[in-house]
RNA sequence: GGUGACGUGGCAGAGCGGUUAUGCGUGAGCCUGCAAAGCUUAUCUAAAGGGGUUCGACUCCCCUCGUCACCUCCA
C-alpha cells in the first residue's frame, strides 16, 4: 500500500514488520465533536478496517487531550471541575464513535494519565539543554532542532517575521513552545521545575513513544494539526530519541461549509450528533469518504442526500442477494466479482483512494441490482457474491439492517397474505398489509414473479 | 506578507500524455393494480484564462486570475 507522506510530499510504500502501528491525534474534550472530527476518525477507521480486512494487524492508538486551557476555561464557566468536564465529553465521544460504527482503537491514552512519561521526556530535553526553564514554564529551544519546519515546510525566519506568535518576553525566542506551564491552580501536578501542567504537544510525543515505540508506521490527524502541533511533536520526539519519528505522516482534509473550514470560531458547526440524528451512521460514513481523504469535503444537504440514495442501493443489493431464489436464467458474475474486489483493493492501496474504490463498489452493486431486476440472481450467484459484498461493507464500515428469524417468519406470512389478495385483485386490502409491513420497518419491492422485502435504515432527513 | 494545496460536465468526483471514469441529477421509455425499487436509452460531447513543450495535453512547463488551508487554539 502507498500513502502520501506529508513530510516528504511523496507517496510512500507502507512498510511494516509484524503490524502497522498508527498514532492518531484525537480530540480535546471540552465540547461535542463535530462532523469534521468525525471525518478524520472515519478515514482512519476505514484505513484500519482495510488493513485488517486484508489480514494486516493494526495497532491504533488515539489520544484524548484532557488537560488544556480550553477545558479549564470551559469548566470554570460551567462551574465544574476540568476533570469532570473532560470525562463527560469523553463519554460523549465514545457514544458518537460507537454510533458511527467506529472500531474501538487499541488504546485511548489520556494526557492526565501520562504526566510522568511527559516529565521524563522533558527532563531529558532539559538535561541536554534542548529545553530551558523560564519564569512561566519549561520551553523547547527551537534553535536546537535544525530540522524545525521540515513537516510544514516553514522556515524559522518566516515564522519569526510572521508576527502572529504570542509575545512572551520570558521566552528566548518567539518560536519556542511550552513543554510545561507553571500553574498554582489545579489541574496541576508536581514536577522538578515546579507545579504546573503539560504543554499541548508533549503528550503526543510521550504517549506515542510509550505505546508504539520510537518510530512507528503512521502518524495521523487533521491537516490543521500539521503546524504547529505535529511540527513540534517531531522536534520534541526526534530530539529525545535521536531517531526518525513516524515513518509516514498522513493528514485528513477539512470538512467545509460554503468552502470555509468548519470550526467553533467561525460558528459553522454540524455536530456528529446532529448528522447522526438526521442521516444516520451509514450516510455519514459514505459522505466522509466520498472525497479523497487529503482533500476538503464541502458539507451540503445535496451531498448527504446523494449518499443516502447510494445507501438505498446497497441495501437493495444486500437483500437481493440474501433472499435470492432459484431462477431459470442466470449470469456468470465470477469475473465481475473478482475484478471488483481487485479494483477496489487497488484503489485503496493507491493512497487510500476511497472515491475510486467506491465507484468500483457501486458499479458492482449496480450490475448485481440490474440482474436482480431481470430475475437473474440465483442462490448460487448470491453465495458467490455475498462474501465480496460483505468484505467491502466491512471495510467501509457500512452496517445493513438485519432482521431476526422470527421477524422473517412473520414478514413472510404477511407477504404471502398480500400475494393472495393481490392475485384476487383485492388491492385495497393488499395495500393495507403493505402498510402493516412498513410499520415493521420493512419495504417491499414487487418483482415479476416474487416480492423482495428489505429492512431499510430509517433516515429522518428522507421524509423532510 | 510567507508557505502549501487546489480550480474537471447542472452537482459530486477519479484516472490518464493519444481510448466511455463513475455516481447523482435531468428527459424519454420499459416494468407495476398502484407504489417503490430497478432497467433501457438519451442528455450534458467537461477541463479557470493565456502561452509553451509535443505528432498529440484535461494530464508536463510558465504566466495570469480565482478559491482554500496553515502561519494563533483547532480534526
Amino acid at each position: 500500500m502507498k500513502i502520501s507522506d506529508t513530510l516528504t510530499n511523496q507517496k510512500k510504500e507502507l512498510e511494516y514488520s509484524d503490524k502497522v502501528r498508527i498514532y492518531l491525534c484525537g480530540v480535546t474534550v471540552y465540547d461535542q465533536s463535530h462532523i469534521g472530527h468525525a471525518r478524520t476518525i472515519i478515514v482512519f477507521d476505514t484505513l484500519r478496517r482495510f488493513l485488517e480486512g486484508n489480514n494486516i494487524p493494526v495497532e491504533l492508538i488515539q489520544n484524548f487531550t484532557d488537560v488544556d486551557d480550553k477545558i479549564i476555561n470551559r469548566a470554570k464557566e460551567q462551574g465544574e471541575s476540568a476533570n469532570g468536564l473532560s470525562r463527560k465529553y469523553i463519554q460523549t465521544y465514545f457514544e458518537d464513535s460507537d454510533r458511527l460504527n467506529i472500531k474501538r482503537a487499541t488504546n485511548y491514552p489520556k494526557a492526565t494519565e501520562h504526566i510522568d512519561d511527559m516529565i521524563d521526556l522533558i527532563k531529558n530535553l532539559v538535561n541536554n539543554e534542548i529545553a530551558y526553564t523560564s519564569k512561566n514554564g519549561v520551553y523547547f529551544r527551537v534553535s536546537k532542532f535544525s530540522d524545525y519546519g521540515k513537516l510544514s515546510k516553514k522556515k524559522t525566519e518566516d515564522l519569526e517575521s510572521g508576527a502572529r506568535i504570542e509575545v512572551d518576553e520570558a521566552k528566548e525566542s518567539p518560536l519556542d513552545f511550552a513543554l510545561w506551564k507553571f500553574s498554582e491552580e489545579p489541574p496541576n501536578w508536581n514536577s522538578p521545575w515546579g507545579k504546573g501542567r503539560p504543554g499541548w504537544h508533549i503528550e503526543c510525543s510521550a504517549m506515542s513513544i510509550k505505546y508504539l515505540g520510537k518510530n512507528f508506521e503512521i502518524h495521523g490527524g487533521g491537516r490543521d494539526l500539521i503546524f504547529p502541533h505535529h511540527e513540534n511533536e517531531i522536534a520534541q520526539s526526534e530530539s529525545f530519541t535521536c531517531e526518525q519519528f513516524a515513518k509516514i505522516w498522513m493528514h485528513a482534509g477539512m470538512i467545509t461549509i460554503n468552502g470555509e473550514k468548519m470550526s467553533k470560531s467561525v460558528g459553522n458547526i454540524k455536530s456528529i450528533n446532529h448528522v447522526l440524528e438526521s442521516w444516520g451512521p451509514n450516510v455519514a460514513r459514505l459522505f466522509c469518504i466520498s472525497g479523497h481523504y487529503s482533500k476538503p469535503i464541502d458539507y451540503t444537504e445535496d451531498l448527504l442526500k446523494e449518499n443516502l440514495i447510494k445507501l438505498r442501493q446497497i441495501e437493495t443489493c444486500y437483500y437481493e442477494l440474501r433472499l435470492a431464489e432459484e431462477q431459470e436464467q442466470s449470469e456468470d458474475i465470477s469475473l465481475l466479482l473478482v475484478e471488483s474486489r481487485e479494483k477496489f483493493d487497488a484503489a485503496l492501496n493507491d493512497d487510500f483512494n476511497t472515491p475510486l474504490g467506491l465507484s468500483v463498489f457501486f458499479n458492482m452493486i449496480k450490475t448485481i441490482n440490474s440482474f436482480a431486476a431481470d430475475e437473474k440472481i440465483t442462490k448460487q450467484m448470491a453465495k458467490q457474491a455475498l462474501p465480496v459484498l460483505e468484505y467491502m461493507l466491512e471495510v467501509l464500515g457500512i452496517k445493513v439492517q438485519t432482521v431476526s428469524d422470527e421477524e422473517v417468519k412473520s414478514i413472510f406470512d404477511l407477504i404471502n397474505k398480500r400475494e393472495t389478495l393481490r392475485a384476487e385483485k383485492q388491492f385495497e386490502e393488499a395495500d393495507k398489509i403493505r402498510d402493516q409491513i412498513a410499520g415493521l420497518g420493512i419495504s417491499l419491492i414487487d418483482h415479476k414473479n416474487r416480492t423482495l422485502w428489505m429492512k431499510k435504515e430509517p433516515i429522518k432527513a428522507e421524509n423532510q
